[in-house]
DNA sequence: TGTCCCGCAAATTTCGAGATTTCAAGTCTT
DNA sequence: AAGACTTGAAATCTCGAAATTTGCGGGACA
């Protein structure tokens, strides 16, 4: 596999710990090429937001903090409702029908995990069937822009859930939800859409009432 | 300056044409450099999509798509709506004389232009002003993403609309819409910011019947 | 005349060595 | 003892040459 789409899938699925130093001349051995190829790969994926870049100091994966967690997941309610709701103006029955497969998909190998456990075999399975659903979700959105952004976001959403993906927390929730937003899909009702988007989002959202960093100094000290 | 700054300068202000290949090895002589340290400037940028980039084929300035310029300016829309208001939220007395500092600082070289026609360092002046007043409206959303996601956009929509910044095209309208955007900020009329910035974009976006390419055949057909 | 195949030139990518910068430990000064 | 300076190893970046791939043009063949 190329080494910019495998580290991609590494920095995504929780290989790397928060925080570390991702050195070229290390990561060189795990693929067979020098460390100016896996530059360039990470130079390319801390353009994506995928890994911290500072001249002169190297790469790092990016630190977990709760501001981004909510950040990352603020952003792709915003852009995944809006693309779902123009997908549902816009897509007609072809778009509904693959909606309803890759759904499909993705169900059975959620209801396996749900009865097997999970395992690195279906943990893979899972993340691509799990991409190809929410892709498809935004596919009859008419813009290529907002797709591309999505996928940006989509990847980082990962990044910082990457532990919760590991065990499958919430697999339960998360098989509702997938179905609820395709139900919305199906009956082309927009607000619905942006009900079950936002419910399959907001458990990650901090507590409305959680510490706001943008102000100076708290009003309350 | 770095050869990446400078890159982005000259891809979104026009010097170079939509479609022309970029090619390292030329580019190095305007830089003291290799061809490596350019080619490196120009996967980032790809990445940020000012560039295209084919594996083998090198890489491109983009088309310029009536399409495109839609797509990028209904992200703009988005993005740039969805910030302000959340600034209006958040914002209070600091962030309102924040912007009230980067409109002046705008308005004041937009009169001058007016007044004594364009010119490659007002043309300069400009771009920095611009951005920094647009910069400074989303400043207080308090998501890093968000405004992260909308510098990206905010290039792509210079890169496209590089020819009209060229003549300032639109120039008596864009200092009424700044104004107007400045108004809905310190009114905290999140309605009014929203007409406001639809206002100061909606002219670059496709006449609603235009050719929707996402469904297969046209039905008039 | 048109098509296919081969080979050459140009463009692109990969590579490892050399130059530069950072980081940390140790030494000196006050 | 705290802070500033020195020093060397390690990490990072730059570079141009070598290897690979692409694209074009000429010639063989039907």
């Amino acid at each position: 596999m190329d080494v910019f789409d495998d580290l991609r899938r590494r920095l995504v699925s929780g290989d790397f710990a928060y925080g570390v130093k991702l050195r070229a001349e290390v990561l060189k051995n795990d693929y067979g090429c020098s460390a100016s190829t896996v530059r360039e790969a990470l130079l390319r994926l801390s353009a994506m937001g995928l890994v911290e870049f500072q001249e002169q100091r190297g790469f790092r994966m990016p630190d977990q903090s709760p501001q981004r967690q909510h950040d990352i997941t603020e952003m792709r309610i915003l852009l995944e409702s809006e693309g779902a709701c123009r997908a549902i103006r816009r897509g007609g029955v072809a778009w509904e029908a693959r909606l309803t497969a890759a759904h499909h998909k993705l169900s059975h190998i959620e209801s396996r995990i749900a009865a097997l456990g999970p395992g690195d075999d279906l943990r893979a399975l899972w993340a691509g069937a799990e991409l190809e659903f929410h892709q498809t979700l935004l596919s009859a959105c008419g813009s290529a822009t907002l797709i591309e952004m999505h996928l940006t976001v989509y990847y980082r959403y990962r990044q910082v859930q990457a532990e919760k993906d590991r065990k499958f927390l919430y697999l339960a929730e998360n098989i509702q939800e997938h179905a609820a937003i395709l139900n919305a899909a199906v009956n082309g009702d927009e607000a619905a859409m942006r009900r079950s988007i936002l419910k399959h989002f907001e458990r990650h959202l901090m507590p409305p009432g959680a510490a706001a960093p943008q102000p100076g100094p708290s009003l309350a000290g």
